[in-house]
DNA sequence: TTATATACATTGACAGGTGAGGTATAGTTA
DNA sequence: TAACTATACCTCACCTGTCAATGTATATAA
């Protein structure tokens, strides 16, 4: 019933944004790092994570630009901007308050 | 961005179940019960929780009984059941799970 | 030449959260 | 006595995010 996905679920732009405020990387590799932090027990789909993609740059977090590989696929980078920052700093924030309540939640005895 | 409701999305039917794991309860209490435990910075919005009920019960997970309060609102109580328990036990273990990978995902640097 | 890896993108179905609205009882306050 | 607040339940329509399925294209290895 509560699948690993539904955890994660709203956590997807705050993973991209957090691997971005590492450096400008495109979606393919983004995904294979979060494989690689997470042991291979995680993967953002594909539709989930370009339709992130879409939505942060929207929201101004990111910004694209095309690579100029001369050999293989092309590759869409992306950029965090200082709003993406910010939205991200308020997000990992966020995230050990929520966490913490979570904990609450399901440990702690009523009252 | 990332709203607390987003948050706790998936966490409904957990925060619930934990609720209840520890006696049969009712609606209006579980969710006093939650704002109480979270210092009122929480509480699962009321169509939300009915939802919640009606999914649970449909699962399995919860059975429910009217009350029989001669004075007041009627209050629909609710029972966990084993199978209830067992999905608990084991939404407790995908949340720890769920927990360090967030952290990793959102703090730890690339590879 | 067939398969695999790299790399991007869209669409439609589905599920869960929630604002807005509704019902009913009982106590408190103006 | 009228108005307000607290208790207590319920449903519908809408929105948002995930994801399976599908499609495109390049390069390398078997």
């Amino acid at each position: 019933m509560l699948v690993i996905s539904d955890v994660i679920r709203g956590f997807t732009d705050s993973i991209i944004l957090a691997q971005l405020s590492k450096g400008d990387s495109y979606g393919y590799e983004i995904n294979k790092t979060i494989q690689a932090i997470t042991d291979g027990e995680f993967e953002l789909k594909e539709a989930t994570l370009y339709t992130a993609f879409r939505r942060l740059e929207a929201d101004g977090c990111i910004i694209s630009y095309w690579g100029n590989e001369n050999t293989g696929a092309r590759r869409r980078y992306y950029t965090i901007t200082e709003e993406g920052r910010a939205v991200f700093k308020e997000n990992l924030t966020d995230w050990n308050r929520a966490k913490e309540m979570i904990n609450d939640l399901l440990n702690k005895e009523g009252l």
